[in-house]
DNA sequence: ACAAAAGTGTTGGACTTACACCCATGC
DNA sequence: GCATGGGTGTAAGTCCAACACTTTTGT
């Protein structure tokens, strides 16, 4: 097939990924702070551009393991950002992907990217300018994700270890939506959930007062639909 | 700013639409013949290259509005699609929206592309090879998109003309799910939730033997969340 | 003993489901 | 009258939110 030249317009394609944990009792994002034009100084989500042979999934997986070093990291496709003017350096298409990572896991940022570290999403959204690109609204897209999709998979268990207490799993509930949860009932839906977690027999060594908690861990790796959906609070 | 020359791979952007209808109590999805190679006789979603100063979303709504005539139709970007094999002609990315038009606007097709015609997607998801490109993937992630949005939003309103009766609401659920509903019960829960239908007091001429039923129209146009979902019948 | 976290029991209310049943029309 | 679709009533079962209560630890 002979190379496809025509009037049409040239774009230039990127990933970006949007990496969040919940960590300190916040939910969090991982940003890279650019060092170089366009949007210097300014933080940004981590990425860049597609290769040539390379399909988006495995662009953002690569940045995804530049960025962290992890693989295996549960992560799906966001949105496509192309507004004209989005980026001064010409018509470049961002295809946004979101990220999931367990917190014990996620205090190490890149090392390859130039002062990759964790930012509080609330503040974040709040501020003005703080953000380069179109990456705020890029943000707000993807904690609306994974706001909607906690209720209905069983995406909250990437955020915890691999083993972990249901006080564990139920502060991810609490963190993203802002709301806390009675702990018994939280206790009895999880459990009753089917492929939700499985008991592991053992307990967490206590580190306090109160009793000790059981450890669990999922019952499957990945995002899968929940049987029954945890319920979310009304704001 | 200086124009942008460098060695990042070049793309170029398509959008694709994939707009469905519900018709003849089938799911139904608006395709072209194409003419020309790639995939030449072959069915494929309309769509096209985005132009040099176009917002995505403006792309996609001027080839709904080439296709269908049709303006002010709620339409969403759904995925984008961006294998390196897709498109012999280059590396493509398909920015994919999905649009909802109602039943009764939609029996005429587009007169500008060519030969425009509306397609059953049950038929067409069991086929293979009457689609190009990787437009069954597009189609297959749109219909799932149409199914889960039906649950929580007000979108079914988007499948019927202004005025509706509620089975002709009701016709729109269960042929995108595939399960009956239970009339009476259907009939509470719609006019129980908030925001979703509004009685207009006259009644639909009679057209066959039966109760004439109420018209009904949308509270609010387009997509919006429903505070009562609509329960969907397990498989 | 006391505080705190983990986990179980219980109870009233909301919602769903599966029908029965009445209503209004065409034939 | 009878079939058909529109619409309301109703009762059993399920689910859920709230909260009391027990269990097991650290201090």
């Amino acid at each position: 097939m002979a190379k496809y030249s025509s009037d049409h317009p040239i774009f230039y394609v990127t990933v970006d990924v949007a990496i969040l944990t919940v960590h300190d009792d916040e939910l969090q994002v991982l940003l890279v702070k650019r060092r170089n034009e366009p949007y210097a100084g300014k933080l940004a989500l981590p990425g860049g551009f597609v290769d040539p042979d390379e399909d988006l999934t495995d662009a953002a997986r690569r940045e995804l393991r530049e960025e962290t070093g992890l693989t295996d990291v549960p992560f799906e496709q966001l949105a496509s950002y192309g507004a004209p003017g989005r980026d001064p350096r010409g018509r470049i298409v961002s295809v946004a992907h979101v990220a999931i990572v367990p917190e014990p896991l996620s205090a190490r940022a890149g090392d390859d990217a130039s002062e990759a570290g964790w930012h509080a999403v609330e503040p974040l959204l709040r501020s003005r300018g703080r953000l380069g690109f179109d990456h705020k609204q890029i943000v707000t897209d993807a904690v609306e994700r994974v706001r909607t999709k906690l209720e209905r998979t069983t995406l909250a268990t990437s955020f915890v270890a691999e083993e972990f207490t249901l006080s564990d799993l139920r502060s991810v509930y609490e963190v993203v939506w802002g709301h806390p949860l009675d702990p018994g009932n939280f206790q009895r839906k999880v459990t009753k959930t089917e492929d939700f977690v499985a008991e592991t027999g053992r307990m967490r060594p206590s580190q306090g007062p109160g009793r000790p908690a059981g450890l669990y861990r999922a019952r499957r790796p990945g995002i899968h639909p929940l049987s029954i959906p945890i319920s979310r609070p009304q704001a």
